[in-house]
DNA sequence: GTGGTCTAGACCACT
DNA sequence: GTGGTCTAGACCACC
């Protein structure tokens, strides 16, 4: 089995690969190097239409995320060069800010949030080194 | 000048006025009580539909952020009690997540991110310099 | 102290004064004949705008509910004639309609719904006995 | 024909939509799973603005009673666990109080109302002649 | 003055 | 095909 994914989400379903295939290779589940399942296997795999692969598919080639090798597969890429150091934290800076947003609206302390995140990194996927 | 949305992005305009709205309480930039500028105000100082407002301010309403008292206006909750604190737990550790996942395809060290949050957090609406 | 409304409400401020008045007059907590306050006290006691009052005592005038007598006061009406029973009943089984599709959808046994009602008729204000 | 609402009532048509979507579901006249109308389907059958009926739909979703499939259509919800059984009671109460005061003033007796409540019950979908 | 509802018609994203 | 968003402009109810 390989992905699950949720139709009736609020969040359309290609957007539910591309978050799902990431998470796997930031949780080094999925290898640098190491193929991907074809279109039409996860289609079939998936029961969803192989357009809406396709479009994931795409869409983690274009943020160099995965390559495709014509005739071969579709790898997950070796290594890639961060993008603009900058630009990375100020998008960080903003998802952050949004989740202290969240948790002062649902009532979380900030010092739990901090605590919770030592904690995810402490144990991320098991023993995975960070780069 | 009151709320800034950039109606090129993804995300819905009303849903930009949302998280502006919810950012600026969580900031105590708009404290518990105060009231909101009203749907035709802000409609002609963003220069965007009134109605679009509107379905912020439902929205928010809904969340139970903010209160409408008819005739008069909408206002910041005074206070409210947290929805159930292990839906929280769950929603915030799934956030987290997305920004870890985020941070390893930026190239940005997970330590980072943690000491990214700590600064955050210090700096919180003390000296905050508003977007 | 005489009544409470909740200007937060989505149900207008005279109408719940209105369903306040009725629930008062149902319940034998205000017998017919007995005199309501003049609008300015209520609306001096409530701290709301007097037209709010006005207009709910007009609607309950309008309903036979109550009646004005100019120069002495506003008092509970006497004995009223039922409308058309025809009516009545038809409205009565919409209104009950209703409680069962909401019960449906909140996963209320119609049984426990039944139990209540049989419930709430015994302690009906104490010891009121029904017409 | 599926719906019909009255564009003269007081209360608004969307809401009008969304008791008799209900009501069509508590009655099983519409199966869990089962497909509703698309919304441009409903809107020329009912001659009345599509938006409206969006509005009722998102209501229902946000309720939980339906669920929207992207680019596939909106069902009704398989399975649903109810919300706080504490709360429900309340609602309940008050709903029924509601009925009683509004029985009283019609000159209802008590106990008519609790035999229509057992009637309405016993025929519930049984040979429901849907209006 | 306030927000709430409805219409007409446009454009877009997803499957 | 589906629903989601946004605009323009109208009317109404409440306070």
């Amino acid at each position: 089995m390989w992905l699950t994914v949720d139709p009736r989400s609020s969040t359309p379903m290609y957007q539910q690969i591309i978050a799902d295939v990431k998470e796997r290779i930031a949780k080094d589940i999925l290898a640098p190097g190491s193929r991907l399942p074809s279109i039409r296997e996860l289609a079939v795999d998936m029961t969803i239409n192989p357009n809406t692969i396709a479009k994931a598919y795409q869409e983690l080639e274009r943020e160099g995320v995965i390559e495709v090798v014509r005739g071969k597969g579709t790898f997950v890429t070796e290594k890639r060069e961060g993008p603009s150091p900058a630009a990375s934290a100020a998008d960080l800076r903003e998802l952050l800010t949004k989740v202290l947003v969240e948790a002062h609206h649902k009532g979380v302390a900030f010092a739990d949030v901090s605590r919770e995140l030592e904690d995810l990194i402490l144990h991320w996927s098991g023993s995975a080194t960070d780069e």
